[in-house]
DNA sequence: AAATACCTCAACCGCCGGGAA
DNA sequence: ATTCCCGGCGGTTGAGGTATT
């Protein structure tokens, strides 16, 4: 094979690069009456000079009658920070529960637009994982998934399956951890906050294990602070309001649907704000206007005076956003 | 207005796992 | 048991568009 060439391409003269209209017209035609079948004899059926991978690609990620297509809405974006930070890079698992969504999509959104600004959110005052014994010890096996989530939701950890691309803070001595609080046995401060219950089977899956939250850490979360209202539910958990951000959504698909509710049951400060343009630097590129949150409704980021910085990086984020698109 | 920098995203690359031969 | 083929996936690239200087 020669140089650049999948092997599927071999023996072909293959044409590369976008795709003019005809050749789309050609693919949609073909699999609309036959349907796609083995992709590598589609482009022969299809009368196209492309490779069956470059075919099945297009489709998948262009052509397919059911993709959403536009500008994430702020559902969307909350929910796959949520589940990335769960799965990791695993774009594919994550749109799965993005109607209309594609992996592809979802990784550049996440590349162009979401890890830019996490990572921007924490370069100024975090430390690398690798300065932090007790944290990267845990990102070395799978099987302290509950430690890790645990941390993240308690501290401000960005994305813990990907720690290796982010940053997460350091429990320096101008920046204590709360008293009592074990920085090594974190599961010694947590409790469970996920209303598992109002889960629905596909989001089980999803979330195997409940998620902790920090008691230490919601005792400040109690105060009223500018716009910001703390909402204390049954379960102890918290989630915020802003006086333009109430939580509502539209028509959720299945997962965010119960992600909805979830996230109104469970609270905590929202991961949003670490994405908040008005606070980090976001951009207003026009591919993301539906993404940018609202701002003057006190969303701007948690007070450092109030807050210890462990806390700004919440776990579940997007009910402040629920109202604003 | 032109040059440059930056951003987005469609498409490609290479690897992997599963199944068939 | 081994090889081959295929679909699927995550990482990466680069063309084209947009913003900035």
């Amino acid at each position: 094979m020669g140089h650049g060439h999948h092997t599927c391409c071999n023996k072909q003269k293959v044409k590369r690069g976008l795709w003019s209209p005809e050749e789309d017209e050609k693919l949609v035609r073909h699999i609309s009456a036959n349907g796609h079948g083995c992709w590598s004899v589609v482009p022969r059926l299809a009368g196209l000079q492309r490779c069956g991978k470059s075919c099945r690609l297009r489709w998948i990620n262009y052509l397919r009658p059911d993709l959403k297509r536009g500008s994430f809405s702020a559902q969307e974006a909350a929910l796959i920070i949520d589940l990335h930070n769960i799965l990791g890079n695993k774009w594919a698992q994550i749109a799965k529960h993005l109607p209309g969504r594609t992996d592809n999509e979802v990784k550049n959104f996440w590349n162009s637009n979401i890890k830019k600004k996490l990572m921007a959110r924490n370069l100024s005052n975090m430390a690398p994982v690798s300065d932090l014994p007790a944290f990267s010890n845990m990102t070395n096996s799978r099987s302290n998934f509950h430690a890790l989530y645990s941390m993240n939701s308690s501290s401000n950890l960005i994305p813990t399956a990907q720690m290796d691309q982010v940053y997460i803070p350091a429990a320096a001595p101008n920046n204590p951890l709360p008293q009592g609080f074990d920085q090594v046995n974190f599961n010694a401060n947590l409790h469970p906050s996920f209303p598992m219950s109002s889960l629905d089977s596909s989001a089980h899956d999803l979330l195997p294990m409940p998620v902790w939250i920090s008691s230490e850490y919601q005792k400040p979360q109690l105060t009223d602070h500018h716009h910001q209202q703390f909402i204390k539910q049954e379960d102890t958990s918290m989630y915020i309001t802003g006086s333009a951000a109430a939580p509502e959504f539209i028509n959720p698909p299945p997962l965010m649907g119960t992600y909805e509710d979830t996230s109104v049951n469970n609270g905590l400060p929202k991961l949003c704000e670490i994405i908040n343009g008005n606070q980090y630097g976001m951009s207003s590129s026009s591919t993301s206007q539906d993404f940018e949150p609202v701002s003057g409704a006190g969303f701007s980021g948690f007070p450092s005076d109030l807050y210890a910085p462990e806390m700004q990086v919440p776990l579940v984020i997007y009910s402040q956003y629920g109202g604003m698109i």
